[in-house]
DNA sequence: AAGTATGTTGGTCTC
DNA sequence: TGAGACCAACATACT
């Protein structure tokens, strides 16, 4: 096939942001007046189709965000082009051979994003093409609030940084309209090479023959649903939503959104999803509510953005250094990430992840505090890899800071607050439905053991047809021996470290000596 | 400078 | 059965 092109084009990249509305970027190509042609362009880049790294249920549900912005495209009379192979490699040929003069796409916080971002940039300086940037993927531009803040510290509590970014910036900037469906308003070359089309899983290498597990299904049409579903049909549970009140054991009808997927990916605008949600609740308050959710998410993600190493413990100024057992072979860490630590609870979760690739909040501070400092006192950095790995919602920043959270490396500190694997979830799920559920080797055990299966005595166990040891593993650690133990390493690492201050930033102490009075 | 309130979401015991 | 006291006691922000 050989595509005539008179004139020149704007590609815009999608990389994160898989969505029309709420898309300055892609309008900066669309409206652009200096190029004829728009083409929207995902890059497979092969750094992230790796199934040690990312799992199948994460692919799969990125698959389904590319078919949906295909198919929206084609309702506007464009489409998606999907290129394989690493940007920088395969940008130079297609911007020649379609005459790219502008490149847009949306600003990424991420080591990674940021690394390829800048080689990309420096490209398309060399080929004498323009860059156009916008940082939708939060409330505000993180450079922005970087610039506000200037030489003050970084704020450490959620508090403190809601109450900066408000005080000085006020509102978040209102969200933009998808480009619209007239027919004049994307003009996109009427090219149909195969080569272009979004792959189907089989088609992806390292991923045939994988099967997916999970229950959510990808897409910026499917966000918007979801979304507008729970605001209209469940105004009760918005106006009493509190994140800590929700339930763990819930599923398979949760008790929040489950909209982090989608706004991992950017299916969803979070400055949208806001103002829909002040449309109906205008009374909604950070930190618990709703609303408070895409603050978190605006907190943590400026945080890992001015935190170098923020994934991990070495070379992290604001995270404190504790030496955790940090082999991946661990025979405990194994245990963890496969459900078999003879504790229902843990392994019921553990089984929820690997299927759904996703967990409750709460569900999730039960397993990490179990890993880390509760139990197993396996580094939180193991724990963040099988996160990265399995959630469907996986987050360079917000994953790492939960971690760095749960394990009291940073943000909390109150080591000695400690999540119980039998007690907390009783409160929530008394019957253990949810464990019967995920882990059905237990479905028979009685209520009063379900949560101790090795307490129960052996006729009962012979009756429930689960024997521990045998059809379920005993408890590879004694909770309240490990947790003890714990407590106790943590107090001594908290005393011999001190306080996990931030080393000062120069501050322009011209005159300080001179003002200061006689000591 | 020292003192105090607060921190998104704990556990256990008592009444 | 659910609310409140106490446990054991850190970091940060603010006064």
């Amino acid at each position: 096939m050989w595509v005539v092109m008179n004139g020149s084009s704007a590609v815009h990249w999608f990389r994160k942001g898989l969505r029309l509305h709420d898309n300055p970027a892609l309008l900066d190509a669309v409206k652009n007046p200096a190029t004829r042609y728009v083409l929207p362009v995902f890059c497979l880049d092969p750094v992230f189709l790796q199934p040690e790294l990312v799992g199948v249920n994460r692919i799969q549900f990125l698959l389904e965000c590319l078919q949906d912005l295909d198919r929206q495209l084609r309702q506007r009379r464009s489409r998606l082009f999907v290129l394989r192979g690493d940007p920088l490699e395969q940008f130079p040929a297609f911007f020649r051979r379609y005459k790219t003069t502008l490149l847009t796409y949306e600003f990424d916080t991420e080591p990674y994003a940021k690394h390829r971002d800048e080689r990309v940039r420096q490209l398309c300086t060399d080929l004498g093409i323009d860059v156009r940037t916008r940082a939708t993927h939060t409330l505000y531009d993180p450079e922005l609030v970087r610039c506000k803040l200037g030489e003050r510290p970084t704020p450490l509590t959620y508090k403190s940084f809601y109450s900066f970014v408000t005080g000085t910036l006020g509102r978040p900037p209102a969200s933009m309209p998808a480009p619209t469906t007239a027919d004049d308003d994307i003009h996109t070359p009427d090219i149909e090479l195969d080569a272009y089309k979004v792959p189907t899983l089989a088609e992806l290498r390292a991923y045939d023959g994988l099967s997916v597990t999970t229950s959510f299904r990808g897409g910026e049409t499917e966000a918007l649903a979801i979304m507008e579903r729970f605001l209209t049909e469940r105004q009760a549970d918005v106006r009493a939503f509190s994140k800590p009140q929700t339930s763990p054991t819930a599923w398979p009808k949760a008790s929040t959104t489950q909209l982090s997927p989608y706004f991992k990916f950017g299916c969803l605008s979070p400055r949208l999803f806001i103002e829909r949600v002040q449309e109906l609740h205008p009374l909604e308050e950070p930190p618990v509510s709703l609303i408070g959710q895409i603050w978190w998410r605006e907190f943590f993600t400026y945080v890992a953005y001015v935190t170098p190493n923020f994934h991990q413990m070495r070379g992290n100024r604001i995270c404190r250094q504790i030496s955790w057992r940090e082999d991946r072979d661990d025979p405990l860490y194994r245990a963890w990430e496969e459900a078999r630590t003879g504790y229902p609870w843990i392994d019921a979760c553990m089984t929820q992840l690997r299927k759904e690739g996703w967990l409750h909040h709460l569900a999730r501070h039960a397993v990490a505090c179990f890993l880390t400092r509760g139990d197993l006192w396996v580094s939180w950095e193991r724990g963040r890899e099988t996160f990265d790995r399995l959630l469907v919602d996986a987050d360079y920043s917000l994953n790492s800071a939960n971690w760095l959270w749960l394990s009291c490396s940073a943000f909390f500190h109150q080591y000695y607050r400690v999540y119980s694997p039998i007690g907390f979830p009783q409160k929530y799920d008394p019957n253990g439905d949810f464990v019967r559920h995920f882990l059905p080797v237990l479905r028979e055990m009685p209520a009063k053991y379900i949560y101790t299966p090795w307490e129960a005595p052996l006729a009962v166990q012979r009756k429930a047809h689960c024997i521990i040891g045998e059809d379920y593993p005993s408890p590879i650690v004694d909770h309240a021996t490990a947790s003890r133990e714990n407590m106790e390493r943590m107090r001594k690492a908290v005393s011999e470290s001190g306080p996990q201050r931030p080393p000062k930033r120069k501050r322009d102490d011209t005159g300080a000596s001179t003002s200061s009075p006689i000591p």
